[in-house]
DNA sequence: CGTGCCTTTGAGAAATATCAAAGCCTGTGG
DNA sequence: CCACAGGCTTTGATATTTCTCAAAGGCACG
């Protein structure tokens, strides 16, 4: 996209603060924009039948969400929240048509942000069905860090707030096992957890535990 | 689509028949076409890292599928196996881009059935996450009975042959606690099984068990 | 008409949830 | 600036679910 057709798209944006833990969009509601995360992390949610909420992905800066209309959807199949002060720019779908005409590579580029999605999904059943708990919540940490860290100089920080809570809506477990296993990690030196904040010092020795059926323990 | 349109349409596709158990296409495989299940019944599945199979989800006849380039992908990613003997459809996806610009509505066709695929991906994620082992098992039951029944005199009839092990691949859990589950609804009448077939009785009964978490065991 | 899946069922083991209680942060409001 | 309330965390004890191991019988298909 050359410059000029950069600034008439946003020139057409609405910036939008959103402060942390308010939703941008909530499931059901009419699918009338679509989003572009300018800066912060959103938190994708959804609620069951019963009322449990289960978080179904978390979204990094940088990142165009709200697509739902492309895929022919009335509605947002889920809600976003800000996990922490969020940036984020604002169209309305009416401009998708035009903006997918006139330039070329834009429609494609938003597929393929859905084909991201739609192989985390995929992989997240896989672990879903596959893995037991103390796995799921590796991959769940490991995830975070991938898409969502800071490097330090000690090892890569999570960007924002995560509570036990949150992990076990990640994995569909309980925060008291999560609980257990972070302090065993903690006692093992593969992370630090402190302030709501987790911090990975050895990705390696967490990865290896997402595949580790069981083994060593203490 | 008019009368004609559909003939050019057709004319352009070779139709395939494919013995059951027999792959239409498996995971990685160059993208190269795309397809129409005419008749029969599809089982799409992963592979995860350790070489367990997990179902991701069937295919009614009716509908297209192997859609992956329409999200910018270049491999397929999951297998799709014929359930029972299958009638495909099947268009190189070099004719996509032609299809898409002249016939309007064809695109928005194909990416309704991407949205469809989507939202069962996420509401397997909520139940794997949610539920309990009886009830994820009672949720896959009565999702092949829906999409895949054929209704008969005394309940419906799930259109191909359903093992406790696909089960157990379908819900992440083992076919010995499936089998229980089936006894022991097969004793309250809920459902029949014989011969690998599956025959819902009382549909009702099988969705209260989706829901239930604990209650009138034997 | 046998061989190889599929199924059933029991017994015991293991993982994880549930229940319970106490201490700790954190952000709030006085 | 301090005290407090409410949510977060930790940890133990117990309960429950589900898996694993094991063995036997059945059925289907070649």
């Amino acid at each position: 996209m050359s410059a000029d057709q950069l600034r008439h798209v946003l020139d057409l944006a609405r910036l939008r603060r959103v402060p942390t833990g308010k939703p941008v969009f909530e499931e059901g509601e009419d699918a009338s924009h679509f989003f572009l995360l300018l800066d912060g992390h959103l938190s994708v949610e959804r609620l069951n039948t019963e009322g449990d909420k289960v978080i179904s992905l978390h979204i990094p800066p940088g990142q165009l969400f709200g697509l739902d209309r492309a895929l022919g959807r009335d509605t947002y199949p889920a809600s976003a929240y800000a996990a922490v002060e969020c940036i984020v720019l604002i169209w309305p779908m009416s401009l998708w048509d035009d903006f997918s005409t006139q330039y070329e590579g834009f429609a494609s580029e938003a597929y393929k942000v859905v084909d991201q999605r739609v192989s985390e999904m995929n992989n997240r059943i896989m672990e879903l069905a596959t893995q037991h708990v103390e796995q799921k919540v590796a991959s769940a940490v490991l995830r975070l860090m991938e898409q969502h860290g800071r490097n330090t100089d000690t090892g890569v920080q999570i960007a924002f707030r995560v509570t036990r809570k949150i992990i076990s809506e990640m994995t569909g477990s309980t925060l008291h096992t999560v609980s257990r296993l972070l302090s065993r990690w903690e006692r093992q030196r593969i992370l630090r957890s402190a302030h709501r904040h987790i911090h990975v010092l050895d990705p390696v020795r967490l990865e290896n535990l997402t595949r580790e059926s069981a083994a060593d323990q203490r």
